[in-house]
DNA sequence: TCATCCACGGTTTTT
DNA sequence: CCGTGGATGA
């Protein structure tokens, strides 16, 4: 490590440079447990990995002894680079990684404690939901009403609280038959899972809590392992990851502590006098504002009671934001405010106020989508690199609008998550042989490839070998080489022999060969892609072509990891996040939901769909804390912008094949007027014509006048309504540090408020009654001009007519409430 | 055993 | 609007 002076004269030490005195505190406090609450944008990742580096430089912990958990693996790799690059050496057995990668590492290597082996199967979300449905159906229980979704839900809360089915049936009420079934369902899936010699992603974490508390001296060997703990985003843990960093951080006792030193004379003790180990030493980074994934378990609680759970704990906040402008970071602090329930806590930046936020609001998604793709071209234009744009949705489903558009406009994208190449069914059937030979214990794996390609072997038989398979107590692999045994046709024997001759041929090199090698192996022998091109289905050649993208890709793995296995591969593959696909250098706009983008940051963030019912979504509004959670979910999308922040809306959006009309977000008008530049208000979107109260039909031209002002000069006396819109002079994003009785007040306010807001805005939507258009039609829109009617789709309110006007050019309108006069 | 057709239903967010 | 899944007929 050199130190040279800094610009007052003292020593100045490269991790320490540029940090604030907060931030310094957070890189060098040393006991043994330390909370961050750092606010967006303040620096936090790179607090993490200063301190990370400086436990290595100052020799506080070697490289082994540290475990950081991540939320991506992609934040991990970061992480490790720069951390290696700060000491400028690589740091060679430093744990890196995601909750559920970390688990998997320690579950390969302690597997045969508890019946499971090393070569065990990941169960993603769709397996473990197609294993239920087996279940329902072979107990009938959908006679009780059980779902696949409502059961998997149901597992996947109990297993993210650590309830097993043991404790799930000692506590169930079993003169409820319905219960009783469940507990029946869940036992069925949990030895299901342990036969195939398999875990679900929460068992990935739960067994391994498990695996700590039934093997102390299992757990011993992490918990000497890992002196120094870390772990980000900590406010989304759910009580099964706490527990899991709690098990990991105890010290041990001294008896099994004993038994871990004894035989290692050449190693020091790290006993006490007393003769246990102490825990690790842990730092947790939080902002409880950014808590997005309650629905998956996670516990705000684990972030505000760490002071309770660790005693001698330290706490530092971070709060200067260096990430985004003050006009940006005003209309974040106004929107979560209105979360009552917080922390206070005030960020801040010395950036200056920036470019106002852009406001735009669409008749249509695609209105909306041309809306982005225009002023994506304009940026670009400008010099703005496409990789520096990000567009952030609530649902998956709001892609295509936006894809198409983004397709004719010629502006590169990128989809991050969203339809993944790895469910394609093409891939899902070939990853499966990849699977069967790996964990020959897998029936599920198996059981999709038993006919695929077309090997005559129908359910019937299928049947067959399971049964055969049961009755001997063995694997469903097993029964396919005694096939002979079964008595069916020889056709059918054959080729279940030939079957299984081929997975065992193939499993014997497991060990040896390399991903790309079995995979081409398999291939090979089955000749699937041969028979996807000889195929007179035309999608079928795309799909030999994904095929083959497969193979590339397991190429590419081999020359990145030379040493990996096929399981590391299948291991990878199943855990990749979303935001793992974000590629720097790709040149492309980001897509993302607004859960993936959490963590990540962008120049210029488009916010999309902010409309009553996607955000927040309609679904939350029944569950407790949801619209709190979707304001927080909303917060994070603001927060990721450095310099450019868009919210846009559009008045109808279709879905499920049909259209309806959307209402703008309460959260818009939680922020200040003045700080967005609306270049098409939700009030002069959707209210002009003879049939609305002149005040509405507020011109789009007049920006200062557009939005705010547009919904609320129409209302009537209401009662209450002064104070709704007294939120200038910047009390509205100011944080308050009164108590809780303001807090409350506030609260009350807003109910009131977003009542009214849904009123005045169903009240301005136009209605052109029963007005039917015909092609060839001449019509006048108020803000596209004169045009003709170039089709119509639909009759009745779903009327969509698409009108190619003399000036504006083609747009499709929903003809019900579309601003248009029949000429 | 397999291919094709129609009816249905479902959609929040993710490892 | 889409994909899934059950039923039907060859």
């Amino acid at each position: 490590m050199t130190f040279i002076l800094g610009p007052d004269g003292a020593p100045s030490n490269p991790l320490l440079d540029g940090l604030n005195p907060q931030q310094r505190e957070a890189v060098e406090y040393r006991g043994p447990a330390l909370l961050i609450l750092a606010g967006a944008g303040s620096g936090k990742t790179s607090v993490l990995t200063r301190r990370i580096a400086g436990l290595l430089s100052s020799q506080d912990a070697w490289p082994s002894q540290i475990l950081a958990i991540t939320f991506t693996n992609k934040a991990a790799a970061e992480m490790r680079d720069r951390v290696e690059s700060l000491i400028g050496q690589a740091a060679e057995g430093m744990w890196i990684s995601t909750f559920h990668s970390a688990c998997v590492r320690i579950l390969r290597r302690e597997a045969e404690h508890f019946g499971f082996t090393k070569n065990f199967t990941i169960y993603d979300s769709a397996d473990s939901r197609a294993l239920i449905k087996r279940i329902i159906k072979d107990l009938e229980a959908d006679a009780f009403g059980f779902t696949v979704s409502s059961v998997s839900g149901k597992i996947s809360r109990l297993k993210n609280e650590l309830n097993d089915v043991e404790t799930y049936a000692r506590n169930a009420n079993f003169n409820d038959p319905a219960e009783r079934v469940f507990a029946q369902i869940f036992r069925m899936y949990t030895s299901e899972l342990q036969r195939a010699n398999a875990f679900d992603f929460d068992d990935l974490i739960g067994q391994t809590v498990f695996l700590f508390r039934a093997f102390p001296q299992v757990a011993a060997i992490y918990q000497r392992r890992f002196r120094h703990i870390l772990v980000d985003e900590y406010q989304d843990t759910n009580h099964a990851q706490y527990s899991l960093i709690r098990e990991l951080t105890k010290p041990i006792d001294a008896h099994v502590a004993e038994a871990l030193e004894a035989g290692e004379g050449y190693r020091s003790s790290q006993r006490e006098p007393n003769g246990t180990i102490a825990g690790a030493s842990l730092t947790v980074v939080g902002d409880s504002d950014q808590s997005i994934y309650a629905f998956r378990g996670a516990d705000i609680r684990n972030i505000v009671e760490f002071e309770r759970d660790y005693p001698r704990s330290k706490v530092i906040l971070l709060e200067q934001n260096y990430r985004s402008t003050q006009n940006i970071l005003s209309a974040a602090n106004a929107v979560i405010s209105n979360n009552f329930d917080r922390k206070d806590k005030k960020l801040f930046t010395t950036i200056g106020d920036g470019e106002k936020i852009v406001g735009f609001t669409g008749y249509s998604q695609h209105d909306e989508a041309q809306f982005i793709a225009d002023e994506i071209t304009t940026l670009h234009d400008g010099g703005l690199d496409y990789k520096d744009i990000a567009v952030f949705y609530r649902t998956n489903a709001q892609t295509r609008a936006l894809e198409e558009i983004f397709i004719r406009s010629a502006i590169p994208y990128r989809v991050l998550g969203g339809t993944k190449f790895y469910e394609r069914a093409e891939i899902k059937d070939v990853m499966a042989y990849l699977i069967a030979v790996a964990n020959p214990a897998d029936p599920m794996a198996l059981r999709r490839i038993m006919n695929v390609p077309k090997r005559g072997i129908g359910p019937a038989t299928e049947a067959a070998l399971q049964l055969h398979a049961d009755k001997h107590e063995q694997t469903l692999r097993d029964s396919l080489r005694q096939a002979d045994q079964l008595g069916l046709g020889p056709k059918v024997t054959g080729a279940i022999l030939g079957l299984a001759g081929l997975l065992d041929e193939v499993t014997l090199r497991v060990e040896t060969a390399k991903v790309a090698d079995i995979l081409e192996a398999i291939l090979k022998r089955t000749g699937y892609v041969e028979l996807l091109r000889a195929s007179r289905d035309p999608q079928d050649e795309a799909r030999a072509e994904n095929v083959e993208e497969l193979l590339a890709q397991t190429k590419e793995f081999n020359t990145r990891n030379p040493d990996g296995t096929l399981l590391d591969f299948l291991t990878e593959v199943t855990l990749v996040a979303a935001a793992d696909d974000l590629d720097d250098s790709s040149g492309t706009v980001s897509l993302m939901t607004l859960h993936t983008a959490k963590g990540l940051e962008f120049d210029t963030v488009f916010l999309t769909g902010v409309e009553e019912g996607l955000l927040p979504h309609q679904m939350s509004a029944g569950e407790p804390g949801g619209p709190a959670e979707e304001r927080r979910l909303f917060y994070v999308g603001i927060t990721r912008a450095r310099r450019r922040l868009y919210l846009s809306l559009a008045m109808t959006r279709a879905q499920f094949g049909d259209v309806n009309v959307a209402m703008p977000s309460r959260y818009l008008q939680e922020i200040p007027t003045e700080l967005i530049d609306w270049r098409q208000s939700p009030g002069s979107a959707n209210s002009r014509g003879g049939t609305q109260p002149r005040a509405l039909n507020a011109r789009r031209d007049s920006i200062g006048s557009g939005f705010n002002s547009g919904f609320s000069s129409g209302t009537g006396s209401g009662a209450g309504r002064a104070a709704s819109f007294d939120r200038g002079g910047g009390s509205g994003y100011g944080y308050s540090s009164g108590p809780s009785a303001t807090a409350l007040a506030r609260a009350a306010r807003n109910a009131e408020k977003k009542t009214e807001w849904t009123n005045r805005v169903t009240g301005t939507v136009r209605d052109n009654g029963d007005l039917t258009l015909a092609v060839g039609d001449r019509v006048k829109h108020d803000d596209f001009g004169e045009g003709t009617v170039k089709s119509v789709t639909a009759n009745g309110p779903k009327s969509i007519a698409e009108v190619q006007f003399d000036e504006a050019g083609r747009k499709r309108l929903l003809v019900k409430i579309a601003p248009i006069e029949k000429l």
